[in-house]
DNA sequence: ATGAACTTGCTATATAGCCAACAAATATGT
DNA sequence: ACATATTTGTTGGCTATATAGCAAGTTCAT
C-alpha cells in the first residue's frame, strides 16, 4: 500500500532510469517533429525543442550530442517509421502493377496532415537548401526507394502485369520523382487538390506500365 | 587627349550614377546567386555576398533594404529569366504535345551546370524547409508553369495532337510535380543520370497524352 | 552513496541592420 | 571652363540578438 503508487500512469511516480532515458529520447524527438512541421527547420533550437517537450534546453545537447546528431537520429527515425507504413500496407504480396499504384496512393496519403512525413520532407528541403553533410542519407534513401519501386515493376513483368518493353530502371525513377515533386508541391501551396493528381499519375502509370 | 581617359572599358573609368547603381546592383545579384549555388542559401551572409562581388558588406542592406528583400528581387530575377528561357526555346510556335515535350526537355537541359536555375530551386527549397513568407512567390510561380502546361495540352486537344478524353488541368499538375521532383531529386543526389529519366518521361507523357 | 538523468549559468560566435563618415558624380554659380 | 555645393553611391565600425555547446551543479534512481 505505500510502496506502489501509481497515482497516473502517464505522469512520474517511479521510472527506471532506462525508462526516464528513454521516454525523454521520445519526447524529445517528437517535440522536434511537431517544431519542424509547424514552424519550420530553423525553429528547432535546443530552447524550443526542450520547452516543447517539457525538458531543459540542454537536454538536447547531452542526448544526441549536437544538432547534426539530433537531426541524423530523427532522419533514421522516420526512415524506419517510413518502412513500417510501407509493411503495415501489404504492399509487398500484390502483383507489380498493383502494389505500385497502392505504393503511389499510400504515398498521396501521407500528403495530407501527417506530420512525421511532413517534418521529412522539410528536412530534405533543408539539407538540399544548405547542402549539408546528411543529404547524403536522403539521397541513400531515396536509392533504396528506388529499388523497391524497380522490384516491384520487375515482378510485374515476370507475371504479367506489366510490359516488358519498358525499362524497369529509369521508370522506377521517373516514379519517385513525380511522388517526391507532389510532396513538394504541397508544402509549396497546401491548397494543392491532392485527389486529381492522384488519379492523374495512377492513370499514367496504368497506361504507361499495362501490357 | 587628356579629358577622355577610358584605359579599360570594364574598369571604372567615369560610370554614370545609375550605370553604378545599375552595375552594383547586377553583381550582387550575380554573386548571390554563385554563392547560393555553391555553398548553400545559409551561407548567402551580407559579408559573403559583398565579398564576392568585390564590395562592401554594407552595400546590399543599402540596395535592397534587408535579406528578405534581397531574396524577394533575387526570385523576380531568376522568374524572368526562366520565362525568357522559355521563349528563346520557341516553344510557343509548336503544336501542344510537341511544345510539352519540348517544354519538358528545356527542363531538364537546366539540371545540369546551370547555376541560376539550381539557385532558384535551392532558394525554393529553404522556403518549404522554413516556411518563409516567400512560399507564396514559388507558389505563384508553379501556379502559372501549371496554367501554361494547361494551355498547350488544351492546344493539342484542340488541334487533334492530344487526346479529348483526359483532364488539361491535373495532368498539367502531374507534369509539373513530376520535373520539381526530377530537379530536387537531382539536388539530392548530383550523380543522378538525367538522359533515361528524361525519356522516360517523355516516353510516359506522350503515351498518355496522345490519340 | 554512487552514478545516471537532468538543469542552469556561462561563453563564444555569427550575423542582420543601423548610421556616420567617405568617395564619386552631377548640379550650380562665377 | 573652372570651382564649389549638393546629391547619390559606398564603406566599415558598432550594437543587438540569437543560439550552439560546455561544464558545474541539482535531482532522482539504484
Amino acid at each position: 500500500m505505500s510502496d506502489v503508487q501509481d497515482l497516473s500512469p502517464s505522469e512520474t511516480p517511479r521510472l527506471t532510469q532506462a525508462e526516464r532515458r528513454d521516454r525523454s529520447e521520445r519526447e524529445l524527438m517528437e517535440a522536434t517533429i511537431r517544431i519542424v512541421s509547424e514552424q519550420g527547420v530553423s525553429a528547432a533550437t535546443f530552447e524550443a525543442i526542450g520547452r516543447e517537450a517539457g525538458y531543459s534546453r540542454g537536454l538536447v545537447t547531452q542526448r544526441f550530442g549536437s544538432k547534426d546528431g539530433l537531426i541524423r537520429a530523427l532522419i533514421e527515425h522516420l526512415h524506419s517509421w517510413q518502412g513500417e507504413a510501407l509493411d503495415r500496407g501489404k504492399v509487398p504480396d500484390m502483383d507489380g502493377l498493383s502494389a505500385l499504384c497502392a505504393f503511389a496512393a499510400l504515398h498521396c496519403q501521407t500528403l495530407e496532415g501527417h506530420e512525421e512525413t511532413r517534418a521529412y520532407f522539410m528536412l530534405l528541403s533543408s539539407a538540399v537548401a544548405d547542402q549539408l553533410d546528411y543529404v547524403e542519407a536522403f539521397a541513400d534513401s531515396h536509392e533504396r526507394e528506388r529499388i523497391l519501386i524497380r522490384q516491384m515493376i520487375e515482378r510485374g513483368q515476370a507475371s504479367g502485369h506489366i510490359r516488358d518493353s519498358i525499362d524497369a530502371d529509369s521508370q522506377a525513377m521517373m516514379t519517385g520523382c513525380a511522388l517526391l515533386g507532389l510532396r513538394i508541391q504541397c508544402l509549396i501551396d497546401p491548397t494543392t487538390e491532392i485527389d486529381p493528381v492522384r488519379e492523374a499519375l495512377l492513370a499514367s502509370l496504368r497506361a504507361r506500365l499495362a501490357p
